[in-house]
DNA sequence: CGCAGTGATGGGAGCGCTCTCATGCCGAAA
DNA sequence: TTTCGGCATGAGAGCGCTCCCATCACTGCG
């Protein structure tokens, strides 16, 4: 009966030693061309793999790196995002022949046990985190492992920490300068909730624009959940106030979804966009053609965000000292139907 | 200088050997409630965990299941199938304290790395399958190895493979006999790409569903990628050509995102939904207010498909025989706005 | 009073690999 | 010829766990 395929079975077979075969499977440039070929013969004619878990708990290298994402609710997936950074980092773990973990929570329950199952020696090499709140009990426990982590977005408190993260606050303060360009007086805005930093230096960055600009924000100001209902119903909130001389002629919103919900506030309304309201979003993740008119927006690179991160990440558990310790993606204002102005990108 | 914190150097603190922690660890009962108690307080006060890739290597079983998602287009996640699987089956591991690991590859070599890193030993204790071609090299190759492992969908050859699938045919079907009962005389479909089994059964189900009920297809067939812009396009095609009378009436579309393309084609041709053209849908996951009029559609329990392949894959890991090799939830057509009837849920 | 039976515990072997060190062998230099 | 460095290879130890078996103290029963 033979033995179950491993090292041994396969040196037995190729008439090396178990060392042998290793150095062959790992590259190893110390074997000679003649045992080399041998060797590799028998390993293509008996499909050897090596042993992942043994390999792990020999080298100290699981080969995986995990991804967390918090809140899974069900509707996470409606918003492009998450998908776009896990092609992402999916793209970047195969390039580098790494495997990816996913782990995902909804409730508190399942955050403990996750937090648990990440921070377990030998299950993966180190974690990349989404911060999608400021303060993130995982990221504080990590911070007390020597579990290597990335996090992506800014947590509460960023300093110390690696990260990936988009120019929030630049891309606002762009598109509130566009709408002062444009000419328009009464700009709105579409926030998302505080709890998110990405919600909060977007709302920063725009405010701080428009009064740069010279421009009042008066009140104008509505909050959604990112999802397009919520877009939708602040922006009839809005329109619904005041005398038609208050009425905003412009509107930035905190995500793509949330624009296509305040569009369609607006042509409920009976106002036609851009011509009365002038919209502009943030992500840039949907399809031009799936809206109408076109959706400006101001465009974050997810997936490279996603890609970078595992850079960053690979470098950590690399050991490679001297890394900057955040690294940020510009974002740009890519001029579409929905502002009224020619198309074009801003910067 | 303190030893690395191994079930050894618990024992240790604790007074006992590393049998008795491990026995402590994996709620073994053989241990007397005292010794339990001391060596649960060590290894609270310690913070241990056991060493995944330990455990892994001495006990044949990894607690990690895989998920494999062929073709990761740009594209993959506008369409919300995928995200809303990956959501069933991590929650269904995060129930199990099961670790997902995610495959998800584009091109050709993508592909060849993932399947050896799915078949590599010691890494995945099984995995689940996305169906998405008919003809599917992971497949075939699984089916060569002892790697546990469940469809999601329905492969080429479908036999002697454990599988979990939506009941394609049976949607299309209600759908068919939805659009007779409603008096329409000329339907349409909008059918997605023959080399997806879904799309198929889809087809067919609708076309048997027309001739049972006395209704001619007469050639009102566009065909897409189950995009939003490939619906419009063929939809727009669809009602270009022959005279008024050749119209469809009514349009069934093999996606959501198709649908809302045709409605979108449908408004731009001057015409109305539901009045000129009815439509409906399959997939039932986008939010209904997020077009107008609200799809009807026949709607897949996407979710609970990830979930049920999670428990059917967990079976086949701990080797209970007598399953049934293939489980097949039912779709129902769910009525809103779009076909025009009074809403409801249809069989 | 001795002996089998039982519950609690310890220790050895082994999972399949990597890593380090020892060994044998070759040709080139002395 | 002797000696030595370097290349190719083998062997041992160990990674941290599980699994099985041996051991020991204690019990109840004949």
């Amino acid at each position: 009966m033979a033995d179950r395929l491993n090292l041994e079975e396969v040196g037995r077979r190729a008439g090396v030693s178990r060392s042998t075969v290793s150095r062959v499977v790992n590259g190893d440039t110390n074997v000679s061309t003649k045992t080399k070929r041998r060797v590799e013969a028998v390993i293509a004619e008996t499909g050897y793999r090596p042993h992942a878990a043994a390999r792990s708990l020999a080298s100290k290298q699981t080969g995986v790196i995990g991804l967390v994402i918090p809140s899974a609710a069900e509707t996470l997936f409606d918003d492009p995002y998450f998908g776009r950074l896990i092609l992402g980092v999916s793209a970047a773990t195969n390039e580098t022949d790494l495997t990816l973990a996913l782990f995902m929570f909804g409730d508190d329950p399942d955050e403990r046990s996750i937090i648990s199952r990440v921070v377990t020696p030998g299950l993966v090499d180190g974690v990349i985190v989404t911060a999608t709140r400021m303060a993130d009990p995982l990221i504080d426990h990590l911070q007390r492992t020597d579990m290597p982590f990335v996090v992506i977005g800014r947590p509460d408190d960023a300093s110390s920490v690696y990260r990936v993260d988009v120019d929030n606050r630049g891309g606002a303060h762009a598109a509130a300068l566009h709408f002062a360009r444009l000419g328009r007086r009464r700009p709105a805005l579409l926030a998302a909730p505080s709890n998110a930093s990405a919600a909060v230096d977007r709302r920063n960055g725009y405010l701080d624009g428009l009064s740069e600009a010279g421009l009042e924000i008066d009140g104008r100001i509505g909050e959604g959940d990112w999802s397009q209902r919520s877009g939708h119903d602040a922006m009839a909130a809005l329109l619904g106030r005041g005398t038609p001389a208050d009425r905003p002629d412009a509107v930035f919103a905190a995500s793509d979804r949330m624009a296509i919900g305040a569009i369609r506030a607006i042509h409920e309304a009976g106002l036609d966009c851009p011509r009365d309201v002038a919209v502009v979003s943030f992500d840039g993740l949907v399809s031009p053609d799936t809206v109408s008119p076109a959706l400006s927006s101001v465009v974050q690179p997810v997936r490279a965000v996603g890609e970078r991160a595992v850079g960053v990440l690979t470098s950590i558990i690399a050991g490679s000292s001297s890394m900057p310790e955040s690294i940020v993606f510009p974002t740009r204002l890519v001029v579409r139907d929905s502002c009224g102005a020619p198309r074009g990108i801003e910067e």
